[in-house]
DNA sequence: ACAGTTGTTTACTCGTCAGTATACCTCTTA
DNA sequence: TAAGAGGTATACTGACGAGTAAACAACTGT
């Protein structure tokens, strides 16, 4: 037998796992500040909140973190990425434009349901440093490309009917990031019943002989 | 001639004239405010932001309005209040269900374009004292049922298709409310067109077919 | 003329909170 | 075993901003 598959459990942590562990703790900052930022708002979370309920000091926040700033960034960031990833995934697939915009949706909307996501739709960039707020506008345009596309593609492949692409993106972003203002997990609806709901309804719209 | 309409024009100032600029002050007060709001937010915005941009002091403020709450309490107020009257207004309508729907999306959607709207959709309920939040909320149900009675007799009258009124009512009016953190007076869409565009989207949904 | 009311200012208090200086402790590595 | 790096705590600074005390000024009504 090699040596190394000799060795018990070492109680000493190799590099990769204390790298790992630094990550674990960072993800744990970012996990409970969301929560208390979507609860009680930003403003009215103070570092010392979040370490408290970490069982931590602030000096320690500020070991993983250079500010205030840096922690919701990264938390909005956390949101989008999501978004952005399964929006790419989407446009990727095959099936018509809106059958892909359909796909875009669903994902967005269960984003929606969670805690980095609602933080997205909740946070306002005002209350960004001038450069995070530059990111994130540049983030959630990216998303907006994204979608306009796919919508553009759709009325040209005949399967969506819009006016205004720009407008249509607004309207449909308006909605799913409104669940975030809204949704209750303990409520009778679950994440995917309202993601279903509302993307048929943003597809179909409210007029009889609408069809989807 | 009477002995009132004989006087010149007075420099006394009658009770009601000091009802009325004491009135007026307090207008310019709220109006200052809600634009810092809007552009600022409401916590970066210190009320001696707003007292310096109307060439007073703070207390002065004061004089007017017992705390910066009651400030953007009363924003929200007038934002939420131009809603409820043009909703009750379009539900006492006649026609289908359908049509009063409409009227009363198009005026939703226009407060949204304006600046105590916007400041009743960028505002969270977080940022309210306890009793101004319980109010807020309040006025948001009033205005949400409104427009979920719309939907149902709207249902019942076969002129509106929708699987769950309530997650109708989320999904436009989270359509409409995104306005306010998007439209731009400057742009090129005036709030007339922004307000028929959402509208239609909402009520005719993306797919081919749809008709109204 | 004088007492009261209204509106405004100057100058202050007080609490909160982001961010920091510094020390200490523990584990790693040479 | 000593030097260093990583992680945490105590104790602090400094700014900001809501709200107030107290005085002053103007006007009103008696």
């Amino acid at each position: 037998m090699a040596r190394s598959s000799a060795a018990v459990a070492s109680p000493w942590s190799t590099p990769e796992e204390r790298a790992r562990e630094r990550e674990q703790k960072r993800e744990a900052v970012l996990g409970t500040a969301v929560r208390f930022f979507n609860t009680k708002g930003f403003h009215a979370t103070s570092l010392d909140d979040v370490a408290l309920a970490l069982n931590v000091t602030k000096p320690t926040i500020y070991h993983y973190f250079a500010s205030k700033d840096e922690v919701l960034f990264e938390c909005v960031r956390r949101g989008l990425e999501s978004i952005r990833e399964s929006a790419t995934t989407a446009a990727a697939h095959g099936g018509t434009g809106r059958e892909r915009l359909r796909t875009m949706l669903l994902d967005y909307a269960i984003v929606m349901t969670k805690d980095f996501g609602i933080c997205v739709s909740r946070t306002q960039d005002t209350q960004l440093s001038p450069d995070s707020r530059t990111r994130f506008r540049a983030l959630k345009r990216e998303i907006d490309i994204i979608i306009r596309h796919v919508i553009e593609e759709g009325i040209a492949d005949g399967s969506i009917k819009a006016g205004d692409p720009r407008l249509a993106t607004f309207t449909v972003t308006g909605a799913l990031n409104w669940i975030a203002h809204w949704y209750d997990p303990e409520g009778r609806m679950s994440a995917q019943d309202v993601a279903e709901g509302t993307v048929a309804m943003l597809l179909t719209g409210l007029s009889p002989g609408g069809k989807d």
